[in-house]
DNA sequence: TAGGTATAGACGTCTAGACAAATTTTGAAG
DNA sequence: CTTCAAAATTTGTCTAGACGTCTATACCTA
């Protein structure tokens, strides 16, 4: 690489890999070279690559992790807690194609936990649908749903057609639903979770619990997600 | 200066520098000591006393200017461009002592700007008030402003009495005034300037050109005013 | 197989020195 | 005394090297 006079190097490295970012060459949440392949890319001191890679982190376009390495920032998504929080309606707002794939589903019997939450007696069958939540490809959340099974029998199939469980209920006459109660939590994933969500096991998650209830304020899903801090910014409104 | 473990260095410097700061061992606008003195001081290398002041810089505390050191930030005033903007309303709702001293005055014959922003013929008799605004003591602008001599004969002892224009206009029936027009440009101090301003000849001002009218239209005042631009901002609602 | 340990990889900090660029000061010439 | 050029100051950039801290991985042991 040969340097430009008038523009000091570490700026027109800065502006180099801006330009690398920008045409796709580093993926946003993915790994950037380590400051020594950038050393032998440009042929300049590592304390040069270090300046242009403090001005990207300054602006936040990159982040750096001690011992990891240098990656891509990532485009953070809002999400608002609301009564209504629908997850394909907030991510198509912000024009990225949203997706739901269910990883597993079974009925189990419920503990006292999510029976207390369901309003149902320990031990009433109950639907547990584990999914991924992604944006563009991109996973965002992990979600384990809990579903009284007497009322939502064969719900499974309607939800992996559909992938929305917003559709599946209406499939089940209940064309409007709310959020009841949201508790917000940050944890470190466990290493199935971060898995899913593509990220390291040492980056925290946003863990929700949550209720929804019908019209008729009976509850009907208790669900536990896991966001991806990296990706997603909750907002209460 | 020793070091406590667990804190590198540089931020140990920082943190140093922003007490010396906030307990006014270093005042704003003033200059710091030198990156070599600074050394000596802490008895460091030249690059981690530079890590220290990139932070403060970063954070919009001191201001650097190669070759010549660098400078406490001042905080930089808001002065919002209104209809009705009066200097003295502005600082005091900023909790700064307001005060606008007169530097001279003379009456002369308008020339061909002034005449027209006036609304005058060419000639005629006017005031020319040259002024410095200042809010807790330090010069935020130098103005200079021409009034029809015919119409504010004897303004000149009343300014210089209440410190105020708005005032002086008062005595002379104008209880209300607008402005009618303010024109904004960025440019280099003549040495005069710079040094009503105690600032330094290279650093920019920001240049207004404006004319107040009373209730009935009719122009009373034609002014030019220098900002010092580190110490002022001016916001166009 | 689970868990701890050693090791290598990667970023963070500090020191040292050499020039470059911008500004200020000094000093000589007129 | 003014003006202009040289010298000294001061900050900006780049290189070089050493060591610390954190992470991930491979390997060994129980």
């Amino acid at each position: 690489m040969d340097w430009e006079p008038g523009l000091s190097i570490w700026k027109q490295i800065e502006k180099q890999l801006l330009a690398d970012i920008s045409e796709g060459v580093f993926i946003p949440g993915e790994k950037m070279p380590t400051e020594m392949e950038l050393v032998r890319r440009f042929g300049v001191n590592r304390h040069t690559v270090r300046r242009a890679m403090a001005a990207l982190v300054d602006s936040n376009v990159v982040r750096v992790e001690q011992g990891r390495g240098a990656f891509v920032q990532e485009q953070i998504l809002d999400y608002p807690l609301g009564l209504k929080t629908r997850f394909s309606q907030i991510v198509s707002g912000r024009h990225r194609l949203p997706d739901k794939r269910l990883i597993s589903s079974e009925v189990l019997k419920a503990n006292s936990t999510i029976a207390q939450f369901l309003d149902v007696k320990p031990g009433t069958r109950v639907i547990e649908l584990f999914s991924v939540s992604e944006a563009d490809g991109v996973p965002l959340a992990v979600a384990t749903s809990y579903l009284p099974a007497a009322r939502f029998d064969g719900i499974v199939e309607i939800f992996v057609e559909t992938k929305s469980l917003t559709e599946a209920f209406k499939r089940f006459g209940i064309d409007d639903y709310t959020r009841k109660t949201t508790r917000i939590s940050a944890t470190l994933p466990s290493s199935r979770v971060a898995n899913l969500l593509k990220q390291a096991r040492n980056r925290p998650v946003i863990s929700t619990e949550s209720v929804d209830v019908d019209s008729a304020g009976a509850p009907i899903e208790y669900g536990v997600t896991a966001f991806s801090s990296d990706r997603v910014q909750l907002i209460v409104e």
